[in-house]
DNA sequence: AACCGGATATGATGCTCGTCATATTTGTGA
DNA sequence: TCACAAATATGACGAGCATCATATCCGGTT
């Protein structure tokens, strides 16, 4: 049986890309070097190209992993809802004061999304196409999904939510933060667009 | 006279923090170091800790510097515009493809917003200053400013103007790059908020 | 019980980083 | 023209970086 040696190293490379994917969310795409990722995950640095061809190809799994998680969570919180108040429940949690302090377990677009642009082809296209399920996800909660316009709104209501998160954690004044998220919130709720 | 003496410590001071400023929202704010950033400035990297106590220092005068910079820019074109368009006018330039392009010249929040929550106390404080003077000059926009809601409202809008952007440079697909900023574009402006 | 091979560790390479002590150049007033 | 002081350059420090070659360990099969 090949399978117990195989099944040892994939559980090995998943807690790597587990314990990326949270110091990356913390620390930044260049704030953590191959060598701390290793001892986070309980190993010596050396042992890393075992299984990554490159650090690139860690990122973009985490990209990927952190992306996957994230839009999954969501997708959790607003099948979890009453009928008709899915958007609501997923606004909430996504504009709430634990996911503003969570950056390291929150959305991967809000913990690194300017740094976006620089990062390597893999690392980019794993993360479009998860951001892409995002706006289909949160497209999904409205009753006229599908119609013209809804498209558009939902990149909308994805852009108010994500800048709002994200200028909630930049400015260094408590009280702004939480007008940020709360403004973000009442507007974007369903009374009225 | 010490005058020219200090006039041209100053020169080259302003044009570290220039040319900083411009290399960090290119770079990130880890991802240039203080002899790359000298060496465009057309020095060598030992003479920084003559302008600078730190290299933290100098991304505090960086962000205080680009904050300014983009804040002025809006304000001129926002006054530019025929009266109460001011807000359309900003917008579309916010929006606009060629500040999607120009990272390096643009909103200093979009091209490190997501580093900021890491950034060093000063370096915050002085990003806060400026994203408060950019919610302002948002504000004055609107011909309620000062009655209730309207300050809100400025909070929604910057949210989702610096989040359409973000986005939009983040994704590695131009047509998904163009609808956010045309959704946003469009839900912004002051025919319907 | 002995061994084999996959999984991990050790250690080293060459490079870049922020910082600083010291030398050299440069512009300016006498 | 000379000399002084301010401004900039040189060169070095220890630390950390990504990467890789090699050595050691350990679980499963015979």
């Amino acid at each position: 049986m090949k399978r117990p040696a195989q099944s040892r190293k994939e559980a090995t490379h998943e807690r790597i890309v587990d314990v990326a994917s949270r110091a990356i969310r913390r620390s930044g795409y260049q704030g953590i070097g191959v060598a701390d990722l290793m001892k986070e995950a309980g190993l010596t640095h050396g042992g890393f190209y075992a299984h990554f061809e490159s650090r690139d190809a860690l990122l973009a799994e985490v990209a990927d992993r952190a992306g996957a998680e994230s839009v999954a969570t969501l997708e959790r919180i607003a099948a979890g809802a009453p009928r008709g108040r899915g958007l609501e429940a997923l606004l909430r949690a996504y504009l709430s004061k634990p996911h503003e302090k969570a950056v390291e377990t929150g959305c991967p677009v809000a913990a690194l999304g300017s740094e976006m642009p620089r990062q390597a082809p893999e690392v980019r296209r794993a993360a479009t196409r998860r951001i892409k399920e995002l706006i289909d996800l949160v497209g999904r909660q409205s009753p006229d999904w599908g119609e013209p316009g809804a498209h558009e709104r939902a990149l909308v209501t994805v852009a108010t939510m994500l800048g709002a998160l994200v200028l909630s954690r930049a400015v260094d004044d408590p009280r702004l933060s939480d007008s940020l998220r709360e403004a973000a919130l009442k507007s974007l709720s369903p009374a009225r667009g």
